[in-house]
DNA sequence: TCCCTACCGTGATG
DNA sequence: GTACATCACGGTAGGGA
């Protein structure tokens, strides 16, 4: 039988002591496959040079008569193979040692054990399905052509009758075939429950949302509900009902916001409780749990995505949202966001209440289901590049797509992968003293008007491709004289090279085309470029190289102040410069002259790497650095500025406005105040929009949530030296039997009171009392604007003084 | 008790 | 355990006067 498949899940299994990957996907006409590949595992014994054949014959043999019991598995080696390989970069010989069942990998390579003729043994270390992948199986969403033999319900252990698909195939051959766009069937869910903590609440109602599929699934009996709700007799029926839906409707994936953490323990939790089998699995099992931080969860058949982990771990970045909160990140991404309820209801519902609930709870899964649309493209393009599942490719960090796409790549350079590093290894690297970073100027304050800016593209990849610098091509030095890298270009280089000119190519087609498509590919491509160097610095890689990237850092330095330099000495004045851009004052030259500047400054920067035009900026502003000491001179803050675009439109950086430890009131009067003095160029208006908030605080007329703090907590309370405002806050919330977490943003205001802690002031939301004043003045409001107003030479103090003088405020 | 400062903690830049 | 270093700045904690 022939037919043409894409694989959306993997798993593997067991049969008659051999490995087995099996996948799920689909056929073009849609039907449900499950396609089963036979996996030869295998890991390799890496030589020393020059071992004489005799030891390598005498080697073989006793590799060949490994034999290991576990259980009541049995496992031995099957055969081996010598092969001429690479290995960081050198020449080697090495073994290649095939055995029964990959899950005894370790335990034969132990059995091996070290001796005067190995190098290495390696491989073992790397999971089985990604294994499968790299020694050519079927890759991640792509379409491919299979030819096998169709599995009778009985066959291989019954492995086709127990799963819920149309076709189960064993396979005998595989060949990619073509690009053809794919839609997968996505399903949508979101639970509400009586209370966020597991264990403590029941679930209220489940809500589904598909194509053309909307549903609200609930055990409260209600005389007033809409069509989407469908009432069951209790909880558990309820949960039975969920999955009943999701079998009927059989999606390719199953995607909620958090559901890893919340949704789908929750339900496992309910359903173990209520003695219901939570059976989503398409071959009847429950879904699968790993342990970690957050837990995964892995439902077998269907792809399992939980939105927030994926938009957390690479797609944040782009985001202005302030916190990865499903509202937020909705109206940002889709323009619409969650609807309103007020959860305080929930102890005394009628039943306009529940109908409002329930038009709540399908507005979340409508919601998680639009911005699935949106991010789709991104996991999708993702996983095909870096050729992962992509239940991983959705839940991994930007470190494991660096490493998954390396080792996805090294056959192309006959490459044996190096392990993972052991736990003592990780500590010893994490105990080395941090190296050197970016380089940053310390600006002079003041406004300026016609600014230029420059920037390196991809500055840290582009300087690790341009000096060759990677584990692999090390070869002598030391920190302070710096390090030797071979002018034999490395693996990792190469193919950094190749992600870099690739980043270019969908960056050019999308802005000629504006399509979906290569968006995600250039995006794609631009977040593996730059977090490579992260990678290299990481002591959790494979590839770690702590010479490489503390060279990274050195050169890039290195090269942006030579060109700072070559700048100034064009005649310009430089204004500030951070890591990988320099900021300077058009003077009197034109743009074209600019131009000129650029290319000529090109023509001079070595290797690959490349100075681009940032913009051109009618404006800007730098400020002094708070809290210097007395007759000190005042110094310029870096990372801290704000530049005018030709368009009108604002780039503020670093000031309190873009931070979200500040109250609205003083970030939106620090913004205004900018807009005011770039935008208008008006530093007397200025003064008055100040005078004026500075008047309303007094009078009390501020709006509550004007005045909120909030401050993430970031460990367990217990944890903290020193108690700042919003650990008291979170101690409060306690006593108040409020749910606290980690990684919670905490909410406070500070009120009137003797405390010398502003700590012992701290007030939640939802108590009432009044503010502080002269806390908001003091410590919000003048502090955010203080330093904008020096840049004129404008005393804020006096200058609110003097015009209660001449009689303008009556503050 | 007041004042100073080192350190803690968060969240920004690139 | 889950990419890197650099930087600003409020607030606390603790020592010295």
């Amino acid at each position: 039988m022939d037919i043409k498949f894409i694989p959306i899940d993997y798993d593997y299994f067991d049969f008659e002591d051999k490995n087995y990957i099996r996948l799920i996907g689909k056929s073009e006409s849609g039907k449900k496959i499950c396609v089963i590949d036979s996996f030869e595992a295998n890991f390799w014994v890496i030589l020393k040079d020059g071992v004489k054949k005799e030891n390598v014959d005498l080697l073989i043999e006793k590799i060949g008569k490994i034999n290991i019991k576990k259980g009541s598995r049995e496992s031995c080696v099957l055969r081996t193979e010598v092969c001429k390989k690479k290995y960081l970069g050198r020449d080697v010989s090495a073994i290649k040692v095939y055995v029964t069942n990959h899950k005894d990998c370790s335990a034969i390579t132990s059995e091996i054990g070290d001796s005067d003729d190995i190098m290495a043994r390696r491989e073992h270390d790397i999971n089985i399905v990604t294994k499968y992948i790299m020694e050519g199986g079927i890759k991640p969403m792509k379409w491919h052509s299979v030819s096998g033999d169709i599995l009778a319900e009985d066959d291989m252990g019954g492995i086709g009758g127990c799963l819920d698909v149309d076709l189960c195939l064993k396979i005998s051959t595989k060949k990619e075939i073509d690009d053809t766009p794919f839609s997968p069937k996505v399903l949508a869910y979101d639970i509400e429950t009586t209370s966020r903590e597991l264990g403590k609440g029941k679930i209220l109602m489940i809500s589904l949302w598909g194509e053309d599929f909307h549903k609200v699934l609930t055990w409260q009996d209600c005389s007033k509900k809409q069509d989407f709700v469908e009432c069951f007799s209790d909880e558990a029926s309820m949960i039975e009902g969920f999955v009943d839906y999701v079998k009927k409707y059989s999606p390719d994936i199953l995607c909620g916001y958090f559901s890893d953490g919340f949704d789908l323990p929750y339900l496992r939790e309910r359903a173990k409780k209520k003695k219901v089998k939570l059976d989503l699995g398409i071959d009847g099992k429950e879904p699968r749990f790993s342990r970690g931080i957050i837990p995964t969860g892995k439902i077998s058949g269907i792809v399992h995505i939980d939105l927030y982990r994926f938009i957390a771990a690479v797609y944040s970045q782009y985001l202005a949202s302030e916190t990865l909160s499903l509202n937020e990140v909705a109206s940002e991404l889709i323009g619409s966001g969650k609807e309103d309820f007020d959860f305080d209801l929930l102890n005394n519902m009628n039943d306009d209440h529940w109908y409002d609930f329930f038009s709540y709870s399908l507005k979340d899964s409508e919601v998680t289901y639009k911005l699935f649309g949106k991010v789709w493209p991104d996991i999708l393009e993702f996983t095909k590049i870096i050729k992962e599942p992509c239940f991983n490719v959705s839940r991994d960090r930007m470190a494991s797509h660096v490493e998954n796409y390396l080792l996805h790549n090294l056959s192309r350079f006959d490459e044996i992968a190096e392990k993972n590093p052991v736990h003592s290894e990780i500590l010893s690297r994490k105990a080395m003293d941090k190296f050197e970073g970016a380089f940053v100027y310390e600006p002079t304050p003041g406004l300026y008007e016609d600014i230029v800016m420059f920037d390196f593209t991809s500055m840290y990849g582009s300087v690790i491709v341009t000096y060759n610098l990677s584990k692999t091509t090390l070869v002598e030095g030391d920190l302070d004289s710096g390090y030797e890298f071979s002018s034999e270009l490395g693996f990792f280089p190469t193919l950094l090279a190749e992600i870099i000119d690739l980043r270019k190519k969908y960056k050019k087609e999308y802005n000629l085309s504006k399509d979906n498509l290569s968006k995600a590919r250039s995006n794609a491509y631009k977040l593996l470029a730059n977090a490579s160097y992260g990678y290299q610095g990481f002591y959790g890689a494979r590839y770690y190289s702590r010479e490489a990237a503390s060279s990274t850092t050195r050169l890039a330095k290195e090269n942006i102040l030579l060109t700072i330099d070559k700048i100034k000495d064009a005649g310009f004045k430089v204004l500030y410069s951070d890591t990988d851009s320099i900021a300077f004052l058009r003077g009197k030259k034109s743009r074209d002259e600019i131009m000129k500047l650029l290319f000529d400054l090109n023509k001079n920067l070595p290797g690959i790497m490349e100075l681009d035009l940032e913009d051109f900026f009618q404006r800007g502003i730098f400020v002094t650095k708070k809290g210097g000491k007395k007759n000190e001179a005042s110094v310029g803050a870096k990372k801290k500025y704000a530049l005018l675009q030709e368009s009108g439109k604002l780039n503020i950086r670093g000031f309190e406005t873009v931070r979200r430890d500040w109250c609205q009131l003083a970030r939106r009067l620090q913004s205004n105040i900018l807009k005011e003095i770039l935008v208008e160029g008006n530093e007397k208006k200025a003064l008055e929009v100040l005078r004026e908030v500075v008047s309303n605080v007094r009078s009390r007329e501020i709006d509550l949530r004007d005045i909120i703090i909030k401050t993430q907590l970031k460990k367990e309370l217990n944890e903290y030296a020193s108690k700042g405002p919003h650990v008291a806050a979170a101690i409060k919330m306690e006593k108040l039997k409020m749910p606290v977490s980690t990684g919670m943003i905490i909410e406070y205001y500070v009120g009137e009171g003797k405390g010398k802690k502003i700590g012992d002031r701290v007030l939640l939301p939802s108590e009432k009392g009044k503010y502080d004043i002269d806390y908001y003045l003091k410590n919000q409001i003048f502090p955010a604007v203080l330093n904008i107003f020096e840049v004129f030479g404008v005393n804020v103090e006096e200058a609110l003084a003097k015009q209660k003088q001449m009689g303008l405020g009556d503050f």
